[in-house]
RNA sequence: GGCCCCAUCGUCUAGCCCGGUCCAGGACACCGGAUUUUCAGUCCGAGAACAGGGGUUCGAAUCCCCUUGGGGUCACCA
């Protein structure tokens, strides 16, 4: 039946996971899931520039933080797992590897010479600016430009002749220019070029390596892709490869262009060009402003260059792979007219093409905000605890164990990965291990905190129960409001905490009595002192509920800060 | 510019293929109210869209055509 289904997806390594990419991925990854076929990860490196390796990296884990497993492709150890990394890691599995393609030279050149053979590819050994000169003048001239086709009736001799003197030539598909090329795709129905209309593009280039075109044709072929599911940039791609694809007898595959994810607030292609402009957009501003929050805290700033495209970003501030996912998936896709959440499983139940969408869709920051919301509020305590300890002894405000452990670890991988500041601090963040006093302090926190936290860095917001009673700062503005202006509020707190001190607390409830008692021997309103103590307590204006912030914190620590606080006020 | 794609509330979308049940439904955001010592949350409520113009039809968001607008792509990049 369906079990044959064969997907791809293939990033070429950039250093970083695009989150637009990302959602086309996880397209292609449920479509394979939910017909119980095959997800191959396939490694577009026929530049071979860079460094692979390290520019490959946060790529597979950004799926793999995701919790997209593929089923052929380059080996990669789950990021728990990342201390043992070495590059022999960097081979593939599968059975139609090499699944990266600077290792596939042997099958492209094979393929092409099928093509060579038959005429429906030849070599031009024409200088390049014939080429550029024609279109240009073409392009002056508004007409179609097609190129000459010098070379393709030339004789076994002429062109040996040319071999051997080593003229530099690159090789061209031969367009069959009489086609009318029909793509049913499942996204987009029937679409049709004219072949007539298409030069005859260069599918090899000087040198002998093989362009993007003709690379990806035969791959899909070879590797027995059966939907070739992907953005719709590439639609215009698409008839040249299903005319390769024929041209070279393999089995035409699906086709599937699913709109790009679009910019905030526009409908262009969210890239990371483009990221001063973004920065404009309020809804993405704020995601903005959760980096330029957290990070520096974690010590992260420049050296990570981290930023809202990438899948990265939400990973390093804490964002929960379930929301993200949630948010991907439903960008471009709905099963119906009140479903919003998903979770992974009930995304492969349901997956279907025939619901994607067809016009781009922006990334909405609110809304991926909101499904943070609701899966942060399906964890457990302890899993929203493992989640944000690592944030707080990032920040400093807690201590790992295992700290030597750690470092040494962390020795390992910077020798494999180099200068990788980004990747580095990232697996930081997963080794480290926590005593039992300090997750249960920790847990107290959180429990309090409540609905308050988002995504896990939010935690960071609540470092008045983490820093020493002398380091507290105050909120500027909440002084001036709450103390400096309000009459007689300094000298109130100076008595309560009086009161508080000589008083037998224990927790949250003893608070609450002790201060109404406080207020109604008075004669106030709770109102009148709780923004006061709030503030003298927390250095904040707002936060967790007063009673359980102070019941946080002990008696003795809330009377310490509600003395400095008379003091500054006073002095 | 050529080729191709797209077009419903501010945003993500349902409805469109198989015209009437849609004076267009949901979610996020926003606004108002309730709850609360604050914030968040929760609950209740409000406002908010078929790009325009022609057809076809008894009837069109839904079918056809045109216009407009937006976007993608036009490399010896992927």
């Amino acid at each position: 039946m369906s079990s044959h289904v064969r997907t791809r997806f293939a990033p070429s390594p950039t250093g970083y996971m695009h989150i637009g990419g990302m959602r086309t991925a996880l397209f292609c990854w449920l479509f394979a899931r939910h017909h119980g076929g095959t997800f191959i990860l396939r490694i577009d490196d026929t530049d071979q520039q860079r460094n692979t390796e390290a520019a490959l990296i946060p790529i597979l884990r950004a799926f793999d933080w995701l919790g997209l497993n593929w089923d052929e492709g380059p080996e990669y150890h789950s990021y728990s797992q990342t201390i043992n990394l070495s590059l022999q890691q960097f081979i593939s599995y599968g059975d139609y590897g090499p699944y990266y393609q600077s290792q596939r030279k042997e099958i492209y050149d094979r393929e092409l010479n099928r093509l060579l053979v038959t005429r429906k590819a030849y070599r031009d050994f024409d200088p390049p600016e014939k080429f550029a000169e024609g279109r240009a003048l073409a392009e002056k001239e508004k007409r179609v430009f097609l190129n000459e086709r010098t070379w393709l009736d030339a004789s076994d001799a002429e062109i040996q002749k040319q071999l051997d003197a080593g003229t530099p030539y690159v090789v061209r598909f031969a367009i069959p220019r009489e086609h009318t090329v029909v793509i049913n795709d499942h996204v987009r129905g029937e679409v049709k070029f004219d072949a007539g209309l298409m030069a005859d593009p260069v599918i090899v280039r000087t040198g002998g390596m093989p362009l993007y075109n003709f690379a990806t044709v035969v791959d899909d072929g070879l590797m027995k892709i059966t939907h070739v599911i992907r953005a719709e940039e590439h639609l215009s791609n698409t008839p040249l490869q299903a005319m390769l694809h024929e041209a070279l007898g393999y089995k035409m595959p699906e086709f599937a262009h699913i709109p790009f994810v679009a910019a905030p607030g526009g409908k262009e292609k969210l890239s990371k060009r483009k990221l001063d402009q973004y920065k404009k957009n309020p809804a993405f501003a704020k995601l903005f402003n959760i980096g330029s929050d957290v990070f520096p805290k974690l010590g992260l700033e420049q050296a990570a260059g981290l930023d809202p495209v990438m899948v990265e970003f939400y990973e390093k501030s804490g964002f929960l792979p379930a929301g993200v996912l949630n948010a991907l998936v439903r960008l471009g896709w709905s099963l119906d007219d009140k479903t919003e959440h998903f979770s992974l499983e009930d995304m492969i139940r349901e997956f279907s093409l025939e619901r994607v969408i067809k016009a781009a869709a922006g990334l909405d920051p609110e809304k991926l905000l909101s499904y943070e919301a609701y899966w942060m509020g399906k964890l457990t305590l302890e899993e929203k605890l493992d989640g944000c300890l690592p944030f707080l002894a990032k920040a400093g405000y807690i201590k790992p164990f295992d700290d030597d452990v750690t470092g040494q670890e962390l020795a390992e991988i910077n020798q494999v990965i180099g200068d990788s500041q980004a990747f580095l601090s990232d697996v930081f963040l997963n080794v480290l291990r926590f005593d039992d006093v300090t997750r249960l302090e920790v847990a107290k926190v959180i429990e309090a905190i409540g609905d308050r936290l988002t995504v896990f860095s939010d935690v960071l917001r609540f470092d008045e129960f983490f820093v020493a009673d002398d380091e507290m700062t105050w909120d500027e503005k909440g002084f001036e409001k709450r103390i400096t202006k309000a009459e007689g509020a300094a000298d109130l707190l100076f008595d309560l905490s009086g009161v508080i001190l000589n008083s037998d607390i224990a927790g949250a409830s003893d608070f609450d009595r002790v201060v109404h008692q406080f207020v109604e021997q008075r004669g106030l309103q709770i109102g009148q002192i709780i923004h006061a103590l709030r503030l003298s307590v927390t250095g904040k204006t707002s936060g967790v509920g007063m009673f359980e912030a102070m019941e946080l914190l002990g008696k003795e620590r809330c009377v310490r800060r509600m003395e400095r606080t008379v003091e500054k006020a006073k002095g």
